[in-house]
DNA sequence: GATGAATGAGTTTTCATTCAT
DNA sequence: AATGAATGAAAACTCATTCAT
């Protein structure tokens, strides 16, 4: 199966020269998100994507339409990487772990905002995709359980929340140094995932999922 | 030595009531910077503070005044958990890497805008302190190797790096969550600082000090 | 003599689902106008029409040539009013006129614009029609003088100018309301135009008819 | 007791120069709505009252609040003239009727939006007022019921209504103009009130009073 | 004949900054 | 030292109009 075209859509199909103005708005918009965060200026994601500001908002209504879809795309992303992990899992399943965080890392840019601590995606087609992504994961650290290969506490919680760490921009720093720094941060944390002499993980406070009980008025941490 | 009150300054003393408003303005932009970012509008600060916006203009010129204020503060206090870090690595130097990370993580509030990622600070205390940081650290963990408790390839960065990771703010996230998160991210993180069978770190393509280097208008990773 | 539909062209035949899209057009239009005024969105009239905004311009190049019409049909059913308050003058005038203005009160959805104080129509066929209103008025108030049935100085003006008054849309009350109350004033009204002892009326300052010649610029009152 | 002037608030006093400000934008709002409707583009009031777009808002945060002290100031106006009413209602009510109403188109200039069918007002200070313009009238009312001088079924209602009607705005019509067939209306309108043989008035269907009932996303009449 | 799409030119609203009190 | 007030400039959003399918 092919994986999603990012922002692919459910409606009527659009013009094809509609639809090519739709993907270069998505990609400006992750862009300047990454760089100015959520209130970036729209006209300026217009400009960039080469287009006017009144065909911006004939395709999104208005900010928040534009956002839900940037990340909509970036949890498409994730699960299409967690499927990828699921598939090599059972040969290595702690490299797999690996090469899911390292995945998300090299595209970091249209992981925008990405899970937790980003805005909260209520819509249907976002609510299924947190949905797949969690079991994926699950089944990936049972694999690693089954061996012996990972510490008995880590759930899948704990690898969605290192992907919204090391995926998240750091505006002032060049791009090579950044995905250098996150790559060892990345390397260390798998490391510590091994069995070993672990010390227990700390528990959450609820355990229920996190990523989709969010509220967007709750003042975070 | 008592700690820096944040936000002191080298400049006349104040009268008491401006010395209050100055230090509820920074308290303000802190706490907006975090939930909105650094363009977060002035006047919203200056209401949150309970202060005319002309008074927020009467103790920081601009915004970038405030912001850099913002980020000593930050480096401040940072540097001040480094110092205690090394206060107790001598009996048990990876229990003050881990007490030094939640440090921070207790923190993140005032810890704004820290290091990697964030504005760079070129003023003269800021140069100083980010200088100060380094050694402390390195101190640490020159501990921690020669007692075999620490992969050898570790380096301050790395420490760094993760303190500006798990202290950026997840807005949409309760604050009791987010720290619960921080600190099992912690945790493994500190577990694989650990020997054992270690695999070797990736190496950054510059070896330079990344922090002092940085400059606002590069497009970032 | 069937009345004329509203709406009614002189152009070429228009085709079945086209004269459908015309007159939907002009239905929405009444409605937006008496609602919002003659500055309503027209992509608005399009979409309650249920066309798209380029058809609505297909038929009426621009928004001045949709109110042409629309207060053209007003004229016309004013005209139609007028015919019939003639018939039924003979037995009795008072009666013809007082039902003359209830009947514009029914149809104030189609006046939208009506006679004094709307846009100024300068169309042959605008002018045409009101050049035919004012005689046909001039004609049923003969009958009345001629029984003393009516004080002598009212003039056709008078009329027209309560049909006006009674019919301009109050968009804040229930349609039911709005009848009644213009029921109750136009019966009063006619009450007062009887002789008995009635003041003379204070005279206008110009005699000459005022409906065309109005200036869209001039200010008003 | 001194009249109100239009605008006065009951916040804290504003600075001279700001007092000036806000009545000339009120001033220019007046106009505007009565040309343009209420949707008149705040620029363009902000222009005619010499101040800058920025000001207007500072003033009044939204349009609706700009509306909203239009509307009070009319209620005020109304409420004035019907007290002066009651003041000459026991020598000759139905002068006093007259008057009132003659008053009304005199200040047709600050009625912009009155009574039946302008924007509903709900504030506290709306509502007063309009509580207080029922019963000055229904005195006036009473008076002439006593004398014989006025047909026993006419109401405030009917007052109001006429008077709404006769102050709303005709664009397209010279003041002068406006104004001369406004009196001549009040005039037959006034004479229609006597007794003599004049039939009985058809009911309203709700027998509360409307003003205060109204709800502004009603389709109106 | 009808429509999806795009755009330029507004209009509304917000915000940084300065001034006078 | 602090504040109420004002403003220019920018950004959000809307709308009339045209074009290509």
């Amino acid at each position: 199966m092919a994986p999603r075209t990012p922002g692919d859509r459910t409606g009527p199909r659009l013009r094809a020269d509609a639809a090519r103005n739709r993907a270069q708005i998505l990609a400006a918009a992750r862009t300047a998100f990454r760089e100015l965060g959520t209130a970036a200026p729209l006209d300026e994601i217009a400009r960039r994507a080469g287009v006017n500001i009144a065909t911006l908002y004939r395709r999104f209504p208005d900010r928040d339409a534009l956002v839900q879809q940037v990340v909509l795309d970036g949890f498409a992303a994730v699960a299409e990487a967690a499927r990828r992990a699921l598939e090599t899992a059972p040969q290595d399943p702690l490299a797999a772990v690996e090469r899911f965080l390292l995945r998300l890392v090299d595209e970091r840019d249209t992981l925008v905002l990405p899970l937790i601590g980003g805005p909260v995606a209520t819509s249907p087609e976002a609510v299924d995709l947190q949905g797949r992504i969690a079991p994926l994961l699950d089944e990936v650290l049972a694999h690693a359980r089954s061996r012996g290969a990972i510490r008995p506490d880590v759930t899948h919680m704990d690898l969605i929340t290192t992907g919204a760490l090391v995926c998240r921009p750091m505006p002032y720093l060049p791009a090579e140094q950044a995905k250098a720094l996150a790559t060892r941060h990345v390397r260390i944390f798998v490391d510590g995932l091994r069995p070993g002499d672990a010390r227990p993980l700390p528990p959450t406070p609820a355990h229920q999922d996190i990523t989709v009980h969010l509220h967007p008025d709750t003042k975070g941490g």
